[in-house]
DNA sequence: ATGGTGGTCAAACCA
């Protein structure tokens, strides 16, 4: 079986390279992020006619996470829908959507942007990490997947140029341990240990040619439970779909399992 | 400190 991660950044604008990816790649689940629409708004039928089930929450045109799957998808939940308090049009959306695929539990997470460290966002992004990771202790001896874009540099190799991150969110020590957090209780990148070497990124920003310069970030990443860690097999980052025009700046993130 | 690009939805806000 093969899982995908992939901040889309808008499914609508890209539907054409969803289509591509998913049949170039073989996928049979893929988590996406960034869908930017409403579900009724969602263009479908491609991916229906290929095969796939859908499940999907998303309330405005910012963010939005998404689960598409042909090997079933069953138990859908919505998480962390809310956290009131902040008055903001942003935090009140779901971040995260779990369903169980071919035996597998996942959850495609959309970790909130802190935008300024202090910002009322970026303690909200803490406070929310901190809730995930209250219920993912929970499922830590079933075979779950906590995939999609957690926002956070947990290493200095993980950004193209550490001193330029100085005052920025990603690599702030709160992030890190909230990240550190989960290997605590026993997750696994399982995507680290098959790309080797420093500056391995999944993220790189439209300005400046920062693809272009290879100056991007890891900020996309694949946790797996021990029962799920020990069945993945390979896992790849799918630079060639940052390339060209119309590429996401994001690119996708597969593992296979046995 | 600002601005660079791209998405949504048609001004301003988000990443």
């Amino acid at each position: 079986m093969r899982i995908a991660t992939w901040n889309v950044n808008s499914l609508r604008s890209r539907i054409d390279r969803v289509e591509r990816f998913l049949e170039r790649h073989d996928i049979d689940v893929l988590a996406l992020q960034e869908t930017k629409a409403r579900e009724e708004q969602l263009p479908l039928m491609g991916l229906q006619s290929a095969g796939y089930e859908f499940a999907y929450s998303g309330t405005s045109q910012w963010n939005g996470v998404a689960l598409l799957s042909r090997v079933g998808i069953e138990d859908v939940e919505v998480g962390f829908p809310e956290m009131p308090g902040y008055g903001d049009p942003v935090a009140p959306e779901a971040r995260a959507i779990g369903a169980t695929c071919g035996g597998v539990r996942v959850w495609s997470l959309y970790v909130p942007n802190g935008r300024k460290v202090d910002d009322p966002h970026y303690h909200y992004k803490l406070e929310w990490l901190a809730r995930l990771r209250e219920a993912a202790r929970g499922w830590i001896d079933t075979p779950t997947a906590l995939v999609g874009d957690w926002n956070i540099a947990p290493r200095d190799e993980d950004v193209y140029d550490i001193a330029a991150f100085a005052k920025d969110t990603h690599v702030t020590p709160p992030e890190r341990a909230a990240f550190q957090g989960f290997l605590d209780d026993g997750y696994v990148d399982v995507v680290r240990p098959h790309t080797p070497g420093p500056e391995v990124f999944t993220y790189w920003d439209y300005y400046r040619q920062r693809f272009e310069r290879n100056r991007g970030m890891r900020i996309d990443f694949v946790l797996g439970s021990p029962s799920f860690a020990e069945r993945v097999v390979h896992g790849f980052i799918d630079r060639e779909e940052r390339a060209g025009q119309g590429a996401s700046d994001h690119a996708p993130v597969v593992v296979d399992l046995d």
